[in-house]
Order: C-alpha cells, then sequence, then structure tokens
DNA sequence: TGCACTACGCTACGTATCGTAGCGTGGGAC
DNA sequence: GTCCCACGCTACGATACGTAGCGTAGTGCA
C-alpha cells in the first residue's frame, strides 16, 4: 500500500526520501532499544522530527510501520549463495538466519513482532510472502541440487525440512534464552540431515553417484 | 464489538474462589477469541461482572493475569506417560504438545502471547520455569530410558533434541499456515531420531560424510 | 506574476486503555 | 452489636492510537 503512494513525482520538497528515511529510521531505534512496545507512533514522530500526521500519511497504522521495517531488514537476508555441498550450502543458508537474528536489531523486533505476524492476518500474510516462501525457494534450489549431487534423498520434503531447520532458531529465540552457540546452525543440520539423505551407496537399487 | 453486556449484578455469592475463577475465565475466553490484544482489563471485568480494581485486587497487571491463565492451562499437559519404545515415547511427548496447541484455546493464546513471553522478562522466565523445564526434563527421563535401551545413542544431547522437536511445532503455529497434520509429531521424530539413534552394532564402521 | 497542487507541520480532537485513589457498602467473624 | 475485609463504583492522570481541519512553503505551469 504504502508502496502505491510512493510514486510522488518528485515533486517534493526536492527531498523525496529523506522524511520517509527519517521516519524508518527512528522506527527501528525505537524497536531496537525497546522491542514493539518502545515503537510508539509519537515517540517516532518525535524521534524523527516530523508530524505525526506525516507518518500515518504513508503507513495506515503501527503495524504497517513495523512490518516495513522488518521487511526491509530482511531484504538484505536473502543474499545466500551456495557451498560446494548441499551439507555445507544449509549451514550456511540457516547461519544466515541466526546471524541475523543475533547480530542486528532483527532479533529484538522479531521477538516484539511475533504475536502481530502469528495473530494479524495481513501482516502474516506478508511476511510469509516475502521471507518464508523466499527461504523455503532457495532452500528448494539447495534440495534440488543435493539430489542431483545424489547427497539427498529424491523424496525429500522441503517444507518440512524447512521447519526443522528455522523452527529450532525462531523457538530458541521466542520460548528459550535467546543465546545462540556459533556453531548453532551446522548443529542443527547435522541432526536433521541425515533422515534426507540419500541412501548410502551400497544399495542396489539406485545407479551409484558419478 | 461483540458481546459486552453482561449486566452487572452483583456476584454477591462472597464466595473467594468464584470471583477469581470468573476473572480467569474470562480472560481465557478472551485471549481466545482475540488473542492479546483483546485481552483488556476493562474487557475481563466486564465478562467476570466484576470491578476492574477487584481484578487489580489480585494480578498486579494485565500480564500477570495473561501468564495465569497460560500456567493454568499448561499444567494439563504435563502428563506424558511413556510408550514401549523410544520413538513411540517421544511421538506421544511431542503429539501431546501439537494435540494441545491444535484442539484447545492454547494454540491461540499462544500466538497472542509469544511476544510478551520472549519481551517480557519474568514472564519469559515463568514460562520456561513452568513449561520448558517440564517438558525438558520429561524428554530427558525419555533420552536416559532409550539410551539405556540402547536405541539412543548415549552423548544425546537433550536441549538440541528439545528443541529440535518442539521448534518447529511452534515455529508452524507462529510463522506459518498453523495448520498441523494428524502425523506431524511422528514425522517430525521421525526425521530428527536418526540423529540420536545409537549406531546399530551391525553396521561397521563406515567413511564419514563429506 | 499568479494559480493550483502537493506534502508537510501543527493543533485539537475522540476513543481506548492502563493502573491508581478514594469512598461507600454488605456480609461474616467475633 | 461491632468491626473488618473484600468488593463495587466513580473518577482520575497518563499514554497511545488514529483522524480532522487548517495553515504554509515549495514547485510546476500558464
Amino acid at each position: 500500500m504504502t508502496d502505491d503512494d510512493r510514486t510522488k513525482t518528485a515533486v517534493g520538497d526536492g527531498s523525496p526520501d529523506t522524511v520517509e528515511a527519517a521516519i524508518v529510521q527512528a522506527a527501528r531505534e525505537l524497536l531496537a532499544e525497546g522491542g514493539v512496545k518502545a515503537l510508539t507512533m509519537e515517540g517516532v514522530a518525535r524521534r524523527a522530527a516530523v508530524a505525526k500526521t506525516t507518518i500515518y500519511r504513508r503507513w495506515r497504522s503501527k503495524e504497517e510501520l513495523a512490518l516495513h521495517v522488518v521487511l526491509e531488514m530482511t531484504n538484505a537476508v536473502v543474499s545466500t549463495p551456495a557451498a560446494a555441498d548441499t551439507r555445507s550450502s544449509l549451514v550456511e543458508l540457516l547461519d544466515g538466519a541466526v546471524t541475523i537474528l543475533r547480530t542486528t536489531l532483527m532479533g529484538q523486533v522479531m521477538r516484539g513482532l511475533a504475536s502481530d505476524l502469528a495473530t494479524d492476518r495481513s501482516l502474516g500474510r506478508a511476511y510469509q510472502d516475502r521471507v518464508v516462501t523466499l527461504r523455503k525457494s532457495r532452500l528448494a534450489d539447495l534440495v534440488q541440487r543435493g539430489v542431483s549431487l545424489g547427497e539427498l534423498s529424491p523424496d525429500c520434503d522441503v517444507d518440512l525440512l524447512h521447519d526443522l531447520l528455522f523452527g529450532p532458531v525462531y523457538y530458541r529465540l521466542l520460548m528459550g534464552d535467546g543465546a545462540f552457540a556459533a556453531d548453532s546452525a551446522s548443529r542443527i543440520v547435522d541432526a536433521v540431515l541425515p533422515a534426507f539423505a540419500a541412501r548410502p551407496a551400497t544399495e542396489q537399487d539406485r545407479p551409484p553417484r558419478p
């Protein structure tokens, strides 16, 4: 919705992005400092030195602003190259999420937004479309590669694998102590992967891999 | 709004349990209907036909009341017998959680409370002490039995196993579509268990995975 | 230059909620 | 009969959401 409104023909005060950037920056800071509870429209307006009405002209509600911040942060997450073998690729993918949650405001933001994402239909939808689906498709690519490499079983369930990999991470973030060991990702992958690995080549029901 | 008016004729009975039970019941209903956002002290007071001050004489804040509801609901969850083999026991334990989340208000309540549990320190602490720790100790018992039965590896990490089992469930509840297939628990267990299973004695030492 | 448009600032609402304070009252305990 | 405690009720003060109305400055255009 806000994206549509942003088609302002550069008529503004010569700096069309400045106001929006200030708002988003202020929202990000407040989210980082005190979670969603600290994210108040009045606080954002104050910190961004902007009228409250200006915020509402761009986002219809506090939740939309929060979602904007989240989606903007996740845009930096998608980049995930593929390593040589499947296991390393999966570790890399998962560790990307872990690192983001550990080292950026993303963890704090996710903690505060979890209920809204789970409750508000449109927010949850947006998050799924922009983040979960993206991760699943990335994961699907890796799986397909792993299958063709003979490292993964052909009947590998991507959705299940996705939940098994990322579920523990978010669970620990939300309901656990929120502390991640440095090797969290690899430990999770190693625990989950055997169930999806291709049968050892000792069987004869499959042609041997190259 | 929905049904608001439950005329405020005084309860009169004065039975100390009656008032508290009415409050908790009202809170439970509101939580189930609309998550934490629907849980307002004024709404609880209205529905319970109780003065708002009466609620505050028993709980210091809205969060404490919400936590009371959650903990009360989880008290019914702990009962988990142990089946014959380890796999069945784990499936049973996990399926208990899945069933509660699927068929009771617990799922809705958890959705609404997730952020508060993750954000509020005392709430999260209480939830961990009363629920997570309980589940982990239950799981530890099963693991110990499994090890002594020769079904699990002796160096099985209970904390990791716990996160791997329950993480996907909560992840799906909060960030996924929230729909659970009937065999969710067994599929998760089957996917995770091989990594923790004891090596069959018949299998000779195999080459390490690439 | 003058006009329209647009985005913004500012003030002031109306509503909802939290949590608190003060006062009144009725039913048991003694 | 008296006292006390738990409750009900009203009224706050504070904070926040989201909206409405009005004024203004910069910009494009004639």
